[in-house]
DNA sequence: CATTAGCTACGAAGATATTCGTACAACAAT
DNA sequence: ATTGTTGTACGAATATCTTCGTAGCTAATG
């Protein structure tokens, strides 16, 4: 049996990023927050919101009328298989190549950097294992 | 004037990287290569590569009966704007949080760790000045 | 009680991505 | 010369994603 793929589209991850910082939201909630940056009547939140329901990204609570929604799969789990993903399909199977390309880029904080370095440190300590 | 932005779908990229990796090819050749792995016709691969030529992710050489294409967007500029793209929005703009995922799903060598540390010392060396 | 406001459900239009069939041209093989 | 192979071009069917209008329900407000 192979482990269930979570493959949502853009404008599923906004509305996944958003539950997952603020937990349970009613439509209306999610909506407000989208609207700040994003042009878009409720009733397209609403639909979309419906649509991630029945393919199982939201779970809802119906018992009154306004429903309550929440993500139904955790932001760890999609963060890794979307990862694991990109690693795949762009960066040839090379988690090395994308930490590379990513470290580059981006200049990091010294602070950053420090952190990256412990968790090198521990990830080689428990592999000496 | 905003940047180019390079936006391959899912089989546009399974293209990209043939060539990417093969240089420039026919059709022909990509098609092989493709339905190695993939159950496709061969217009479908000559559909899509056509597609890509409009949208400027590919050039071609039409001076002879068969075309050759070949990329004409490179695999670094394209890694990391999908990169930077995924770090926005999955990863809350956060380069730092990617890396550590990316580090600790992948159980890494200790040649690649090695690598990854003297790049970070490199950097460090780099931002001291 | 009538009206208004807020909610869900749902059909359908529009946009984009994917797939394939068919037509037609060039060329090689019989 | 006829036939078969290999190629391009292109229209169109299908699938998926995104967006919105409308209908209908319920609760609060005047």
């Amino acid at each position: 049996m192979t482990v269930k793929q979570i493959k949502p589209t853009e404008s599923e991850l906004e509305i996944l990023s958003i539950l997952w910082e603020k937990g349970p939201c009613t439509v209306r909630e999610v909506h407000d927050i989208l609207s700040a940056t994003k042009d878009a009547g409720y009733t397209t939140t609403l639909k979309l919101m419906q649509i991630m329901h029945d393919k199982d990204l939201l779970e809802r609570d119906t018992s009154s009328k306004t429903h309550v929604y929440k993500a139904a799969v955790s932001q760890e789990k999609t963060r890794q298989q979307l990862l694991n993903k990109m690693i795949d399909t762009v960066f040839g199977g090379s988690a090395t190549s994308l930490v590379m390309q990513a470290l580059g880029q981006h200049r990091s904080s010294d602070a950053e950097l420090e952190k990256i370095r412990e968790y090198l440190a521990e990830i080689e300590k428990q592999q000496k294992r």
